[in-house]
DNA sequence: CCCGTCCGGTTTTTT
DNA sequence: ACCGGACGGG
């Protein structure tokens, strides 16, 4: 998974500060980036560049020379596995212990800072952590208790409006509110604020936004932060957001008459030719803006790839060179050329999946490839479903990235939220998911009775309970009765104890045994009290320290860390001296940050399959991106906007340089889209990437001929297209027209001419009969659906 | 309360 | 085509 050691040591120049193990290996780029003086600085880190181990190494040098103290060093990452990556490097570096640091993602982190102050940010000490689930049933239940209309304004729309808000710093007050329908989002924003800060809860966006205004208007707890974090790290820049940005500006240091005084060294590493995140948040910007605000004077390219073959490099570096917004960057390789970029065009997206499984048969069997380190990349999961049934037919062992995460599973969720209950009666959004599950006869009427009786008395759920007289207020007592003896029952209990009493008194595991497709579900129940034995105390996060043994009574809570003998002296609580949460407390916390693994999990050796935005940070030996077409990869979406597309290309850089040793990229002519067959041109990107690095190996041969599965399965449109395109190279159009396929001879790539919109290239023709449509793109107009029985078009050019 | 049926959405995703 | 959520009858 990570690249080898580069060939050569460092320059002669450099030479006596690789005199240190630490150093060795390294190379010069590396080797600069690593021992950078103190000062801020941008480290644009190539694909397969060695990013990582340079990140963890400059932690180790900075720790191994004195240049800084475990307590000084902030790193902060995007996702847990790069957290975690990073301790366990580390501490296989140093036998230093890492515990001073906070090393972990922004979320992690800020949930840490958030504990250590929670009177400060005005939140109770146990606030649980809303994952998007959750925050979407609490805006549901706002939506309902208020009568919005969710015609008008769905509760999914709202929740994404109420992230994007936070995302931009943006609390109710400070929202521009333009016309009425803002208004009114905004107020149910307002609401909703007052409903998660009355039940406790605190959503991701909150995590950060509150940590963010925690360290703004609190100067103490700011300086503290800023003095003792000297040196400061972040990974994978180019995926920061606006607000992410501003947080670290806050540890960095204060911004006085609009000039940041910065304390300590921020060292930002990115590469914003891997910037894929835009659609989420992701500011791509902030890597100029950092240069500028922070006045870099240090950057650093790492541009020496060792992962990659240079046909593969080669291929990236010409396709990515189309962007126009880059801070440029050229990666190279002392590989060889390495085999050339297989193309294959086939007819159908079966067909295409078909030989996709028998070229990976080929590897495995003559190549001597391993199957898990072949993976198969696509632009969108809907692609997933032919290649999946491809290889189930040839009996060939795969795992899918993605879908349900362990945390995210619904009986998962109920546990939890049983044990939230325990930790806070309050948090009514767990409440109402339990009340009645196994179910105890309460139904909507008694929940309604019981919410308006809360909402009237102002409390929470659980304290409206006793407010509800008759049958209804008897079941709803005998819930709060449990879950209040379930809470005596397991004070003192270890947490797995907690855990596995909790699944006995409320008739969870129970109720699944009676269900018929509850086996799978009691295995996860079962797994999570396996979960809570092993799990990790941390606090922040990346920090694995020992796995709880049978632990000494909860109730004496986590064993706090202790200082790090080179902590500055500090009065206030600061994540490793302050109030510590319960075992179940900091387990709950886990749970919504680490939603932990979504691949399904087998010990076999198996081909890979997920999207291309899954697949980053990762690397195969081979690897297929399919569906290479225009409207799925660049996908339609995002074919009309410059940005937008700029981005889909460098989607496709991020999968082509996933790539060690073999590289193959494909595309069909039809393809099953929503249940319609789309006629697709060719992706754009093959006119982008080199053609010497490239082979093309449709095994038709080139003009005539004999499609050599084309009429395999009587597909109508190969039956009418006996040739298919031919087998040429893809910058020009086919020099031959064929019969139509769909409708009126249109195929994807000929030049058509409209009488008001004048000329235009056919992208793709959907339909037939009356009902065919074809999307158009014109230069002056943009791209247009039109439908063939009443637009004119004339064909200009195949 | 459970189960069938209809309807809508369907790029990418972490925390 | 297909999945998940919402709704209505048994």
């Amino acid at each position: 998974m990570f690249p080898q050691d580069p060939p050569s040591g460092a320059p002669q120049a450099l030479a006596h500060l690789a005199a240190s193990p630490l150093l060795a290996h390294l190379n010069s780029e590396q080797l600069a980036a690593v021992t950078l003086p103190a000062g801020h600085a941008l480290i644009l880190a190539g694909a397969g560049s060695g990013k990582t181990r340079v990140l963890t190494t400059r932690i180790a040098w900075l720790l191994q020379n004195g240049y800084a103290t475990p307590g000084g060093v902030l790193a902060v990452t995007f996702t847990n596995k790069a957290a975690k990556e990073m301790v366990t490097r580390l501490s296989a570096m140093l036998p230093l212990n890492v515990r001073g640091m906070w090393i972990g993602t922004f979320h992690g982190l800020c949930n840490r800072l958030l504990r250590a102050h929670h009177r400060a940010a005005g939140l109770p000490q146990a606030f649980q952590i809303l994952d998007t689930q959750d925050q979407l049933s609490a805006v549901k239940r706002l939506c309902k208790q208020y009568a919005v209309d969710d015609e008008r304004f769905p509760p999914k729309q709202l929740a994404y409006f109420i992230s994007g808000c936070k995302e931009e710093g943006l609390r109710p007050g400070s929202v521009p509110a333009h016309d009425s329908d803002a208004r009114k989002k905004t107020e149910i924003y307002q609401l909703y604020e007052e409903q998660c800060q009355r039940e406790g809860v605190v959503d991701f966006g909150e995590l950060m936004l509150r940590s963010h205004e925690l360290l703004r208007d609190n100067a103490a707890i700011r300086t503290h932060y800023q003095q003792r974090f000297a040196h400061i790290l972040v990974d994978e820049f180019q995926d920061t957001s606006k607000l992410q940005y501003a947080w670290l500006k806050q540890f960095a240091g204060d911004t006085v008459d609009g000039r940041l005084q910065a304390r300590g060294s921020v060292i930002a590493v990115g590469d914003d030719d891997q910037s894929i995140y835009a659609f989420r948040g992701a500011r791509v910007g902030n890597m100029t803006d950092f240069v500028r605000e922070f006045d870099v004077r240090q950057q650093i390219k790492l541009e020496q790839n060792y992962r990659s073959h240079s046909n593969i490099l080669d291929s990236a570096n010409a396709l990515i060179s189309h962007n126009s917004q880059r801070l440029g960057k050229n990666l190279r390789t002392v590989q060889g050329p390495g085999e050339p970029v297989r193309v294959y065009e086939a007819e159908t997206d079966t067909q295409e999946a078909r030989w996709m499984v028998e070229e990976i048969g080929q590897l495995v069997q003559h190549n001597g490839f391993e199957r898990m380190e072949i993976a198969v990349l696509y632009r969108s999961n809907a692609q997933s479903r032919v290649i999946e049934s491809a290889l189930f037919n040839a009996g060939m062992p795969y795992r899918v990235y993605g879908g349900l995460r362990f945390f995210e599973r619904a009986e998962i969720k109920h546990a939890l939220a049983y044990l939230r209950l325990l930790e806070n009666p309050h948090d009514d959004t767990s409440f109402l998911r339990v009340l009645n599950f196994p179910p105890r006869g309460i139904g909507a009427r008694s929940v309604e009775l019981l919410q308006d009786t809360a909402r009237t008395a102002g409390c929470s759920l659980h304290d409206g309970v006793g407010a509800v007289a008759g049958k209804a207020g008897a079941n709803l007592a005998a819930f709060v009765a449990m879950v209040r003896a379930l809470r005596a029952q397991t004070q003192g209990l270890s947490l797995r104890e907690i855990v596995e009493q909790m699944l006995e008194s409320t008739g969870l595991v129970e109720h699944f045994r009676s269900e018929k497709e509850g086996a799978d579900r009691i295995e996860n129940l079962q797994e999570l009290v396996n979960a809570a034995e092993s799990f990790v105390m941390q606090e922040g996060l990346g920090r694995d320290a020992v796995a709880l043994p049978t632990q000494s009574p909860a109730s004496q809570g986590l064993d706090p860390d202790s200082p790090a003998p080179d902590e500055p002296p500090a009065r206030m609580p600061d994540g490793d001296t302050g109030e510590t949460l319960s075992p179940l407390a900091a387990f709950l916390s886990h749970a919504a940050l680490e939603a932990g693994d979504n691949q399904a999990r087998t010990g076999q050796d198996a081909v890979q399959l997920m999207t291309v935005h899954a697949s980053k940070g990762l690397e195969f030996d081979g690897v297929f991106i399919g569906g290479m077409e225009e409207g799925l990869f660049p996908h339609e979406n995002s074919a009309n906007a410059r940005d937008a597309l700029e981005e889909e290309r460098r989607l496709m850089y991020v999968a082509i340089t996933r790539a060690r040793k073999r590289l193959y990229l494909s595309r069909a002519h039809t393809r099953l889209l929503h249940g319609k067959t789309r006629y697709n041109a060719p992706s754009r990107f093959f006119d982008e990437l080199p053609e010497g690095a490239l082979k093309w190996i449709t095994s038709r041969p080139r003009g005539w001929g004999i499609p050599d599965s084309g009429a395999l399965n009587g597909y109508s449109s190969s039956a009418k297209d006996p040739f298919g395109f031919q087998s040429k190279t893809p910058s020009s159009p086919p020099a031959v027209l064929q019969e139509a396929a769909p409708a009126q001879g249109l195929r994807a790539g000929m030049a058509v001419f409209h009488n008001r919109f004048g000329e235009g290239r056919v992208l793709s023709v959907e339909g037939r009969g009356d009902d065919a449509r074809t999307q158009v793109h014109f230069p002056r107009h943009g791209t247009k659906w039109l439908v063939l029985s009443i637009a004119k078009l004339t064909v200009v050019d195949c």
